[in-house]
DNA sequence: GACCTGCTGCGGTGTG
């Protein structure tokens, strides 16, 4: 046994911990100098798994000096997604390398930092860096970068699922990209020379001449000696994220998986309601099951409530506050609307054990490590089954413990997918997270990275990116592309001195110019957000944000909650909406605008199974069998479609021609399926149409009657034959694009939304956006921004891919036309979802689902309840 | 400017 490997043991067994086989194989697989991806959950000691063997290596290649003080300069660099978790590992690693004996300074670099921390970093590296992708590109961007990465050993991306799939993760791809060019150049000179950063007296970091050129070509023989480990949780396609991880490049020989296959039991219950007859049949609060949540809540130690949005979790808190006001003082709120300081409060409070219940938002999925929870209570659908074990995760943190977690619906049929949550864990089900690809703007704002420190030379660059995963598939064209836009503004911009940065100098491409510079780094990142209006107290002291809009439509004087309090408003203020204490116990609750989630592909898939049983009469889940008798209403006044089926449900009312289709793919497929077959019917009988849909099915409602039995009989109707053609025309494809061109524009680099404190108005960039948009479509359409806008709204707004997998599926299903007399329990919750729901509304979805099953309940098809705000979908009259 | 229920995440200046 090596002295570091002794070392490792001691420590395991001072610490009275004990050492997983994962552990173990992880130890030898780094001392083996192998790279790879670590799949492990939280809790399970993963952090350790990589640092001490780390550890290991460096005290098994110095024996003798480790534990003298020396200047090692950067040997690890610890990548994160959130600056909160950088804090929370360096802590640990200090307390390691404390106890060890080892004099290192561990250090985090992200926004948090100091400004004279970060120059004293520039000055003395310490031996680990904990950050995150902004901050590392941040120090790409600084002169003599390549000096501070030189000595690098190993660099780890901390939760890498979570980037994998995003344009940070892209971001992490072409960093690493440059780390491991630089520690193959470095690599090759340093070879033979042992002592290498070990130099004690000087205060250098690494002493060779500053490099002007940058490294050779890398040939087979000078692979990269830098290593490279990712940690990820489970995820669908854990193989694929190794590779996206390590690059093209990367020997395959040296490339190791390591799966903690830590069994985590899992308590998972769904809360059933009393009498589903009388529960919701649609709605998405689930407040009517509040008093069982809150006997889980008094039985339980510590409980997380999770809901899907922020302004559910002001309900729910407000809710628990009114009925339950024992748990004043002992309960709070945390979503991502809400002061940091308050955030923070609550998560050192959480900590401490002074919180009996926290309702929170996927603000809290990460950075509860550590945190004692024992019970996770999931309000709604989590749409997708990893995001669920994720959240249960988060209860019975210890090995070994079991995590307890409950799943509340929020109306009847939701409680099928509790069913199929379940199924979907005991198979092993997990949602892949897609790699992004081509991503011409988060390229172009590296390139001009580059160009801000020290330059780049167009040639070595093109053959770097190649060998990440995002860009492997880039042309020279397309990349020459890139240079003319940064160097000249390309074809259209050419005029606009704005939009020439980088200037060409014996082939080095470089900003010359200070502002271009601070400009740059002022905007590095890829997450673009809304303008938000701060609320704060007139006294001083933030709560948090809310949407400019909410507040346009309040007046002096009006009463609302937010952050779990009554306010009345008082004036904004320089985009501050000011605030104070209000005793009204009623008030509007503000709503954001954020993502749309649709239903996972895997839990949609896993939820047809279980309708599947359910139309064969198999009755095995509880929630199937509580959900009885609404399957039974289902069959008598419709049908339950098996997997070979596919039903529509057709229903006249004084309203118009109602269609149903329930292709159970999520409501973002819904959307798109529903504007293509409202178009290929407009081909058929012109007519228009208005569109609704949930994560189960859609509906068509038209004031024409349409002959649906002779347009089924089509074979075109479902086909994928024309598909971007038929999307092209039924669905306005330009404003989507155009959508997304304004977030590519950010990230590029081609508008800038202000200095920090004085933000652009949103407005203006909205204007410039679109004009830039519309420039680039008339002058220059094969521009490479433009289409990649095209590409992301066809593949994120319209999932593209999942839409034409479902329109297969639909083509070999039989489909059951069944004409309904009056709303099934299938098509109830769609056709309230179309019922608008206005920001400032007086009456509650409660009332106006009451009235609307009134109107349609007794009297039968009676008068239609109000129907407003419905999408418009596509408006084709006769004789277009 | 569009959303109508709808999450999360990062970064941060100058000049005389």
């Amino acid at each position: 046994m090596t002295k570091g490997q002794q070392i490792i043991q001691q420590w395991y067994r001072q610490k009275n911990w004990q050492q997983f086989a994962f552990q173990r194989e992880m130890e030898a697989a780094y001392l083996s100098g192998y790279s790879g991806l670590l799949n492990a959950p939280t809790g399970s000691g993963k952090t350790f798994a990589l640092f001490l063997p780390f550890l290991a290596g460096f005290i098994n290649k110095y024996p003798d000096t480790y534990t003298t003080q020396k200047n090692n300069g950067l040997l690890m660099l610890w990548i994160t997604p959130l600056r909160a978790l950088t804090n929370d590992i360096r802590k640990a690693m200090q307390e390691a390398c404390d106890e060890i004996g080892l004099p290192w300074h561990i250090a985090t670099r992200t926004g948090d930092t100091p400004a004279a921390e970060k120059q004293a970093l520039k000055k003395k590296l310490p031996e680990v860096l904990l950050t995150t992708p902004e901050s590392l590109h941040l120090m790409l961007a600084q002169k003599e970068y390549p000096k501070m990465f030189g000595n690098l050993q190993i660099v780890v991306i901390d939760e890498w699922h979570e980037l994998l799939g995003t344009k940070r993760g892209v971001q992490v791809e072409l960093g690493l990209s440059k780390l491991k060019a630089l520690s193959v150049g470095i690599g090759v000179r340093d070879a033979g020379n042992e002592e290498y950063g070990l130099d004690e007296n000087k205060n250098t970091i690494i002493d060779h001449p500053p490099r002007t050129t940058h490294h050779a070509p890398r040939s087979p023989e000078s692979r990269t000696p830098l290593k490279i480990w990712g940690i990820s949780a489970t995820i669908g396609n854990l193989e694929q994220a190794a590779e996206v991880l390590l690059g093209n490049d990367f020997p395959s020989e040296k490339i190791k998986m390591i799966r903690a296959n830590l069994e985590k039991k899992l308590d998972i219950r769904s809360i059933i309601p009393d009498n589903v007859e009388n529960y919701s049949w649609a709605g998405h609060i689930g407040l009517k099951l509040l008093p069982q949540v809150m006997e889980i809540v008094a039985r339980s130690k510590t409980t997380l409530i999770f809901t899907n949005t922020r302004s559910q979790s002001e309900i729910w808190y407000h809710a628990i506050l009114d009925n339950y006001p024992e748990y004043a003082g002992i309960m709070a709120m945390h979503h991502g609307s809400l002061d940091n300081e308050l955030r923070n409060w609550v998560e050192q409070a959480l900590h401490a054990e002074a919180l009996k219940v926290v309702v929170c938002t996927s603000s809290l999925d990460l950075g509860v490590d550590f945190r004692p929870v024992d019970t996770v209570i999931q309000v709604g659908s989590p749409k997708g089954v990893a995001r669920f074990m994720q959240r249960a995760g988060r209860s019975g943190h210890h090995p070994g413990a079991v995590s307890k977690a409950y799943f509340v619906p929020t109306h009847s049929l939701e409680l099928l997918e509790g069913a199929a949550l379940k199924a979907a864990i005991k198979k092993g089900i997990f949602e892949s997270r897609d790699p992004m690809l081509l991503t011409m703007d988060v390229l172009i704002q590296y390139m001009v990275t580059l160009a801000v420190s020290d330059g780049f030379r167009a040639n070595e660059l093109f053959n770097e990116i190649k060998s990440t995963y995002a860009f492997a598939d880039i042309t020279r064209n397309e990349f020459d592309q890139l240079l003319d836009f940064i160097t000249s503004g390309g074809k259209t911009l050419a005029q606009y001195d704005e939009f020439l940065k980088v200037e060409v100098e014996n082939g080095l491409y470089k900003v010359n110019s200070r502002r271009v510079a601070m400009r740059h780094r002022l905007s590095i990142g890829t997450i673009t957000s809304e303008l938000s209006v701060r609320v704060k107290w007139l006294s001083g002291g933030s709560l948090g944000t809310i949407e400019e809009s909410f507040i346009s439509k309040l007046k002096p004087g009006n009463t609302f909650w937010f952050a779990g309090r009554s306010l009345e408003f008082i004036r904004v203020k320089e985009m501050t909406a000011y605030v104070k204490k209000s005793n009204s116990t009623k008030g509007i609750i503000p709503s954001w605008n954020g993502g749309r989630m649709p239903l996972s592909s895997q839990l949609a898939a896993v939820f047809r199974d279980k309708l599947d049983e359910v139309a064969h009469g198999v009755e095995k889940d509880e929630e199937v069998i509580a959900l009885k008798p609404l399957f039974n209403l289902q069959q008598e006044l419709s049908h339950l479609p098996q997997s070979n089926e596919f039903l529509i449900e057709s229903f006249k009312s004084r309203e118009g021609h109602h269609l149903l289709f329930y292709p159970f793919e999520g409501r973002l497929v819904h959307e798109g399926m529903a504007s293509l077959l409202a178009f290929r019917i407009s081909k058929i009988k012109p007519a228009s149409f208005s569109i609704a849909m949930n994560d189960y099915g859609f509906e068509l409602l038209t004031d024409d009657d349409i002959p649906i039995e002779e347009i089924l009989e089509d074979a075109g109707f479902f086909s994928i034959d024309n598909l971007l053609d038929d999307i092209q025309h039924s669905l306005n494809a330009n404003e989507m694009a155009r959508r997304r061109f304004r977030d590519i524009a950010h990230i590029g680099g081609l508008v800038f939304t202000g200095y920090p404190g004085q933000q652009v108005k949103n407005r203006h960039l909205q204007a410039s956006t679109s004009l830039l948009f519309e420039v680039f479509s008339e002058y220059e359409p094969n521009n490479l921004l433009v289409r990649q806008a095209y590409n992301e709204a066809l593949a994120f707004q319209l999932e593209e891919f999942r839409l034409r997998a479902a329109l297969q599926r639909i083509a070999t299903q039989n489909i059951i036309l069944k004409v309904i007399e009056r709303p099934t329990p299938f098509a109830f919750p769609i056709m309230v979802d179309s019922l608008g729901r206005e920001r400032l509304t007086t009456e509650t979805l409660e009332e106006r689902i009451a009235k609307m099953a009134r109107s349609y309940g007794a009297e039968g098809v009676a008068e239609p309840a109000e129907r407003r705000n419905r999408k418009p979908g596509i408006t084709r009259k006769k004789g277009f």
